[in-house]
DNA sequence: TCCATAATTCGATAAACGTGGAAATATGGA
DNA sequence: TCCATATTTCCACGTTTATCGAATTATGGA
């Protein structure tokens, strides 16, 4: 993950709505949600809870997948992970001291535990 | 540490120079440097400059101290580790498989596991 | 085909951001 | 006191954001 890549996450992150959509989909795991739910859930109305998934997936933080009428939002797990890996050797001394940073869903064992170190 | 806290620090390192500036300091250590190499370093106008370390101190990452002409700014580590807590606790599932996040400087053994939990 | 639902795109608007030159504010030395 | 240096504050300026209503684009059912 550059730089680049790495303002455009922390700066979709970085706003109210986005940084509680993103913590909804964190929540409730690998299967995600619906724009219209999360968008309800939040209060937000759908032009703008659209504008701030796109944003979210413009940055990689989330990825979409149509059901139906519906389209399902979800959080991108080894995203969260390689930003976490940046901050952590780039914003944070990086030695020594930090033992393991992995971000994975829930309980799901899914991507987790092996901290993939695909930092810049 | 609350979401407003976050979306700051978020917001303020989601800028190409502002998170350059701050890497800049995480690397110098405890010390820090001037405004004026911070700003020559990164290509900065000292206008410039002063206002993105001013949006850093004001989202807490930095803290600045004066000495003599020269005025320092350093990383604040404590913040740093806040926010990467938070981000474990809220946005990465949270549970088990992270082990040990903490952000400190060099060799330091600082300060980490305390996570404040006021989520909303 | 027609209609309803889900979501996005478009348009306008107000606010916030990033930039850099110029002026103002410390601080220290001659 | 006067001057030089370091930094910040002030002031435009143009760009990007966030918002929400209205129009548009899928999708599926009757």
């Amino acid at each position: 993950m550059d730089a680049a890549a790495v303002i455009k996450a922390l700066g979709a992150l970085a706003q109210e709505h986005r940084l509680a959509a993103f913590r909804l989909l964190v929540q409730v795991g690998e299967e995600g949600l619906p724009a219209g739910v999360i968008g309800e859930k939040l209060g937000v109305v759908s032009s703008s809870m659209s504008f701030h998934l796109a944003a979210l997936a413009n940055a990689g933080l989330v990825t979409q997948r149509r059901q139906s009428r519906l389209i399902f939002y979800s959080a991108d797990y080894t995203a969260m992970n390689s930003l976490m890996g940046y901050l952590t050797e780039n914003c944070c001394g990086g030695i020594a001291c930090i033992d393991n940073v992995s971000c994975c869903p829930a309980q799901t064992g899914a991507a987790g535990s092996d901290a993939e170190k695909d930092v810049a």
